[in-house]
DNA sequence: GTTAGCATGTAAGGAGTTACATGATTTT
DNA sequence: AAAATCATGTAACTCCTTACATGCTAAC
């Protein structure tokens, strides 16, 4: 149904799944989440909010105007929003809801996968535990064949790479044995957790435990 | 001079400088020199190759023919070379190699460093050392401010963080700080280090320490 | 002589960036 | 009322990928 693919888009949906927000406050979640060194770009998050919004993942909230800006008294009608140019708050609609549901599940094209990886863990809270556990054994073989790859292509090359091609191959081969130990930790962690599911069909209610003090 | 500024340019040119050679072996060099988790396409390859070659970086080198196919012996002419389609050897020009060397020293603008920071490591051994400590300490007080911003994000979210996000951005950090560390040791080891340059300038011999046996 | 793997290429497109442009609100 | 910061948006561009298409060489 929905064209866009890319992490954005299930980033988006995870966080507004929590709470509804508008843009330049998401972009800030977002660069938490997303993990890469730099920050998003408004370049990359409106026009990615324009399409979620033409396919109906997500609509404007109507009874937001200010609500949750810190510094703002609660004195004021909704919002101006007359001459263009208000704040924006977003919330999902059901089908963004349900389309939520269905990538948590899919963990995409694998070669995303470093991509994906992360956003997926941080929506852990709304995932299923099988799903959890299928996304992080997925993860953790293909690590596991990305490090047995370094190993033997540093083994074969060993004599003829110069000093410091060899030590950046040893990085990060050491960096994806380290990804690996902690996978399985978290894989373990998950084991040995109580057997309880997310309640994620219509959530109706917020489903507390994660709002605001 | 040259348009193109990608990692891909640089990673070329580094390995070409060593030995010439033709588009699928330099992929699986690359491959190893770039550490994304995924191959290098040929759709990224063989443009790139096209541009550098249009430009005036690089040139086919005549007698190749199959010298370095391994299984072949050398009982052949030069190679057919007729109807097209032939295996095509690469090896810099000498505005290649004074491109490369401007190229070993910029570092570029920054927010591409995630990306280019590996391969200039793997060419520190064409790298005069004051610019190697450059490069060095740069990318180590751009991961250190990392760093400290992930740090102090995490502590003011502590509380409004669910267990998964907080233990992805515990994560982020804790490679963060060990990558801080792996850069600190090699810088040491660089302040150990003899302090002979590299001979660099009109490379006419090949230099030797690379050649294979 | 046909399959398998080496080798080169192109066209279309996805995903994000930079640079720009503008409006609204808060602080000084 | 000026400056800073919050907030939204667009156009052009970059870099890389996928999917396709083709030819050459060795092995069976």
């Amino acid at each position: 149904m929905a064209t866009r693919t890319g992490v954005l888009e299930l980033a988006v949906l995870g966080l507004l799944r929590d709470t509804p927000m508008h843009g330049y406050e998401l972009r800030k979640r977002l660069n938490a989440i997303l993990g890469w060194g730099r920050t998003l770009s408004y370049g990359s998050l409106y026009p990615c909010l324009k399409q979620m919004l033409a396919v109906g993942l997500i609509t404007e909230d109507p009874l937001a105007g200010g609500a949750n800006v810190p510094g703002a008294a609660a004195d004021r009608v909704p919002v101006t929003r007359a001459g263009r140019r208000g704040k924006i708050v977003y919330k999902l609609t059901p089908e963004g809801k349900e389309h939520f549901q269905e990538l948590l599940g899919d963990a995409g094209p694998a070669s995303w996968e470093d991509e994906t990886f992360g956003v997926h863990l941080a929506f852990f809270g709304q995932t299923d535990r099988d799903v959890r556990m299928r996304i992080l054994e997925g993860r953790r073989s293909r690590l596991e064949e990305r490090r047995d790859g370094a190993k033997t292509a540093i083994q074969r090359a060993r004599e003829r790479l110069d000093e410091y091609t060899l030590e950046l191959q040893r990085h990060g081969l050491e960096s994806v044995e380290r990804e690996v130990r902690w996978l399985t930790e978290l894989i373990d962690t998950e084991h040995k957790r109580p057997a309880v599911d997310v309640e994620r069909r219509a959530p109706e209610e917020p489903a507390g435990g994660l709002s605001p003090p």
